[in-house]
Formats: structure tokens, sequence, C-alpha cells
DNA sequence: GTGAAAGCGCTAACAC
DNA sequence: GTGTTAGCGCTTTCAC
């Protein structure tokens, strides 16, 4: 094949230890050992060596050396609740592009690359997928598969929210979900509302579990019984309008607090639409801040979560894990509530 | 080491094609090309091959299979625009986020895993960099040294944005920034600025360099002497502050025309910090939407760029590449303009 | 139709 | 101090 114009295989053909040898004129050893401060070489032979391989360009080829088991300076990110969602478009999905993004500049940052793998317990496996050095599992869910899975092939991991029925598990970080939740609904209480109404999704990831347990004994506290309304994630802004209509009927609260922004600006769209006034008659909060909530009108008070905060916290854990430590974990951060039109009175 | 609780090395030991064989009583090749398709064998042993090789959960180790030069399912992604930023912080790059979020929901989508890659070209190099399949480059630069060492390794490769200084390169997709250009320029003029100044990056990239060339023969049109300025991308916000000083002194512009989001959001605060009226004296608009010309007070007009649209296309060209294919390229998207309330009279 | 054997680039025992 | 050598798990000629 002309060298010029194409590539024979998908691999790169770069400069092998064996070039930097016979450059050098040494033994492959010799350059493998100069090049990884191992074994017992002269000083002098060392620099030789490191001085010819820089020269040649000479970087060691990580699938070689990988399988020789080694670190492979790379991480893996799955997005579970993507993943669940069944197909991977990102439109509103705000914490996910956020995540992302956080953990890559983190990781970047620790020198290590990231790398996205689609779900991995659908077969075909993604071939690199095993061979990462540790994978990040964003929002695990109870029983969740990718999780056994790493477990069965021994490849640390740490998660984005804590694993459901997994206590005994310390290697995650997330926001402090039951703060957060006070945190709206006390701003909510502030501001004159005495029933809440919740809606949450319907994985069964900690996320989900951990706000309805903050809720549930937040009315518990006030002495009010809870108004507790479940809608799948994938419904989207759609399921929240026709929620809206439930709602209605069941009463109107004083206040519905949504933990996903498409639900939330759902709600808001249906109550309105029913001509029930928001904030007026009812007010309406986000769990998660997203262009849903941000673009709504009237706009919608709504959690920021801090992906920067629990992307680094997670990646400091794995590295540690990775290294073989006992890292502390797990670690909580903390969100921010955007107080906006919804909530405005 | 105790098999149950640790690991002796970061790679998990897993099924190899060595315990298929034995255990179908066959030889390790049958297995290979049993899986693979290859090769002459009888619809049986073939069947056999696959149920023994489906019950015991084998995957073939990625690593191995990439030494013998084949494809790993993933591709790279690196972000020049990041890594010329020197740090990997995020905050207000908008762009990063969405381009990274749409590149990886594109590439999930389509079965592959996206790697994210500090620079290629700063040692110590990412081990798994030469293993890519191929590789998204956003943004290269003129005389881009990743551009070169992936060409120089014979590594397919797309970038957004074009290649300045290489017109012959076809293998890139983006936004239509001449026409996102003359976009702001003309809403800016319907909305009665006559003369209008541009504030580029001092970056070398055609994102630069296209809106400048669309902005001086826009003036040309319209026999305006240009008002160009140019600030570094890192200057960020206070860079914008700064330069609102010099804008000022030189003459106020009916409009600013910022290329990103950061220096619109300074050039905006310092100019009001001087008690000039935006949009009431002076328009302030954003050639990329971010935190930053959201945020703002009053909000900034802004270009949306299209990173969904102009990551589907990459992936859609970089696929056809490592297939051998010749892709039509290039692809152009079109980006869309907020306006807000900086340019609203 | 099937399998033995040669390597891919690298690391690490183990000789010398 | 330095080099020989045996693999890591896999694909692929090439005999049988």
């Amino acid at each position: 094949m002309d060298e010029r114009t194409g590539r024979e295989v998908a691999r790169a053909q770069g400069i092998t230890i064996k070039d930097v040898a016979r450059r050098a004129g040494v033994s492959i050893t010799a350059v493998s050992h100069a090049l990884n401060g191992k074994g017992t070489l002269s000083a002098a032979t060392r620099a030789h060596i490191r001085e010819t391989a820089d020269e040649m360009g000479y970087a060691a080829d990580a699938l070689a050396r990988g399988m020789r088991s080694s670190t492979m300076g790379a991480v893996g990110l799955v997005l579970r609740s993507l993943d669940a969602l069944g197909d991977y478009k990102p439109e509103g999905v705000d914490v996910f592009e956020k995540f992302v993004g956080a953990a890559a500049s983190q990781a970047l940052a620790r020198g290590l690359s990231l790398m996205l793998v689609p779900d991995l317990t659908r077969s075909p496996v993604p071939p690199l997928a095993f061979s990462m050095d540790g994978y990040i599992v964003t929002n695990p869910h109870r029983d969740d598969p990718v999780v056994a899975l790493l477990d069965r092939r021994g490849i640390p991991y740490v998660t984005y929210g804590s694993a459901p029925g997994r206590p005994d598990f310390p290697y995650w970080a997330s926001e402090d979900d039951a703060a957060s939740a006070r945190l709206v609904l006390d701003h909510l209480a502030a501001r004159g509302a005495r029933t809440v109404a919740l809606v949450r999704g319907t994985d069964a990831n900690a996320w989900n579990s951990e706000h309805e347990a903050a809720y549930t004994s937040w009315c518990a506290d006030r002495g009010l019984p809870p108004r507790l309304y479940e809608l799948a994630e994938r419904a989207g802004v759609e399921g929240g309008v026709d929620l809206a209509r439930r709602i209605a009927a069941d009463g109107l609260p004083d206040a519905v607090f949504c933990l996903t922004g498409r639900h939330a600006a759902g709600v808001q769209e249906g109550l309105m639409s029913q001509g029930v006034e928001v904030p007026g008659r009812v007010m309406v909060a986000a769990g998660s801040d997203s262009e849903h909530s941000r673009g709504a009108r009237p706009t919608i008070s709504a959690l920021e979560l801090d992906p920067v905060g629990s992307s680094g916290a997670l990646l400091d854990i794995l590295q540690s894990l990775i290294a073989g430590e006992r890292p502390t974990a797990p670690r909580i951060t903390q969100a921010h509530l955007w107080e906006r039109a919804s909530t405005k009175r």
C-alpha cells in the first residue's frame, strides 16, 4: 500500500523499542530499563539511551505495554442515566454535559485520559472497555449490571451518587442530596408554601431515593402528608405536562418540586395551560438546573449541582484506588439554589 | 495476592481465548476464526465455539487484539483551544462542555467510545494516544503540532474548524463562520449601528481568521474603516474590561462584536463602568454563547453554535476515513443568533 | 476443515 | 552491568 496516501491497518506504525536499541547499540532490555528507571544500568548508558530515544521520538506502545500489566493512564466514564434513557441525545440533559465536561477537565488536568464508554453490558462490548485503569460510573441504580460487571472483573471504580443497596461500598462522591432537598423545601416554605408535592423519577438510583427520603422526613417534621408522584425520566417535558393534570385533579398543592428540569418545565407548562398561576397560585422548583428550567417562562428556580467538585473528588478517590491505597470516601459536595421567577412571590 | 480482595496488577485477568479453546475442545485458531467469521470452519464447530464462548462470557482482549492491527472502536478527542488555555478549567468555556457533550453522545450513539486526550505533544504522551482509530481535533491552529504529529504517524483525523494554512485538507466540519459573522453584523446594523468594532482572539485558528475576514469584507462593502482589536483568549473577562478602556479612548463605536463570551462580558462591564450605556450608546454581541453572555446584565446577544450537528458530521467523516473510504467533506453547519438585551433598542 | 506456530511491542525473570 | 529469553492474548499464514 502506498505509504503516502493511506494506511494498511488502523494502527500506526511507530518507532519500536527495537529500533531504539539498535540505534543506541544496546539490548531492548537496556532500553526498557533505562526508560522505566528499573534494573541496574550505569548512569552513562541510561543517559545515552534516553537521548537516543528522545531524538527518535520514541514513545512506548501502550497496547504492548498494557499487555504486560501496567497502567494505561486512562479511566473510563460510563453514564448510567443516559444508558437508561435509551438514546444518547443530550438535549436538555444538562447534568450530562456538565458532568462530562467537568470530569474531562479534571482528568486532563491530572494528566489522565478520560474515555467515554457506551453501556458496558450491551454487546458488542466496547473493545477497550476492560483495559481501562478504572471507572467512574454515574448514577448507578439498584443491582446495576455495570457495577456488577466491574466488580466481577476486578476493575476499580467509583460512583457519582452512592450505589443503592450497597451501603458498604464507600467509593463514591456526590452532592448532599438530602441537604439539597431541604434547601429547596425550606425555600418554598419561606415563600409561603405549606403543601409541597414531589415529582421524582423512576430510576432506582440514589438521587431519586435520597431526595424522596429527605422529602418525606421534611413533611413528617411539619406534620404534613407527603404528596409523592413518580414520573419516568424519559417521559420528559411531555410527561410533566400530563402529570400536571393529575396533580391538579388531586387538588393543587402550594408548590411542586420536580427532581428533573424537564419534568419541572412540563409540570409548569401543564399547570399554566389549565389556568393555574405560577408562581401566584403554585410555585415550581427543579432539582437539577438545565436549559429547560432556565428557558421556561417564568424561569424556574433550580438546584445547580457541583459537577466540578464531585468529579474532582471522584478522580482523587479513583486514583488512590488504582494506586492500591485506601482513600477516604465518600466525599460530599454542595448544590446551590438559583432562585428564579417560578418561586418569587 | 488474595484473588478476592485485590488485584495484582492494573489489568483485570479475564477469560482468554485459550480457556475457550480448551473448554470447546478445539484449537485457539478455531476459536479466533469462529468468533471473527474468518477461515473455513464447519457450521457445527462454529456454533459450538460461539456457544461455549458466550457461556464463559468471553470477550477478546482489546489490547492483544489491537497489537495485531485491528480497530479499537474508539476515537480520540483533543481540544486545542483548551490546551492553549493552559489549564483545563472549563468555567465559562461553554463551547468546550457543549462540544464534548455533543461529540460524546454522537460517538456513543454510533457505538464508539470517545477518549478525551490531553495535549498529545506534551510529554508524557498519554499512553493510549497512538492506539486510537482516529482523532477529532478541535480548532487546530496554524502549523498545529498535534495535527503534524497525527499526520506523521498516519493516524486519520478530522478537525472542528478548518486547519489554517492547509486549504488542501478537506476533512473538517464547522459552522459557517463567515455567515455567522454576517448574521451578527447585519443584526447590529439593523438595530442602527454604523460603526462596529471586532474583538477577536489571538489563537491562529480558523474561527478567528474567518470571522475577521468576514468582518473586514463587511466593512469594506459599506465603506467603513474596520476597527479590529486582538485580545488573548486567556485574558478572559478581565482582559475585556481593560480593553473597554482602550476602545473608549479610541472613540466609541456603535457596537462591539466580541468573538468570545468572556471578552464580550468583560467589554460590556468595562464600558458600563465608564458610564457608557449598553445597549443605549453601544451595543455588544458575542460570537459564542456561554454562561458569561447569558449571565451578564444586560444579557448579551450571542451566536449559539451547532456542536451536535458539527460533531455528528465529524464522526461521519472520521468513520469513513477509518474505513478507508473517501468521505465528502468539508461539512458546514449553521449557527443561531440569540438576540438579547445588549442589542435591543 | 483444522491446528501448529510465528510474531505484534513490550516487560521481567534469570543468566552471564 | 548487561543481554537472552519467555511469555502477555491475539490474529494469521501455512502446513496438514
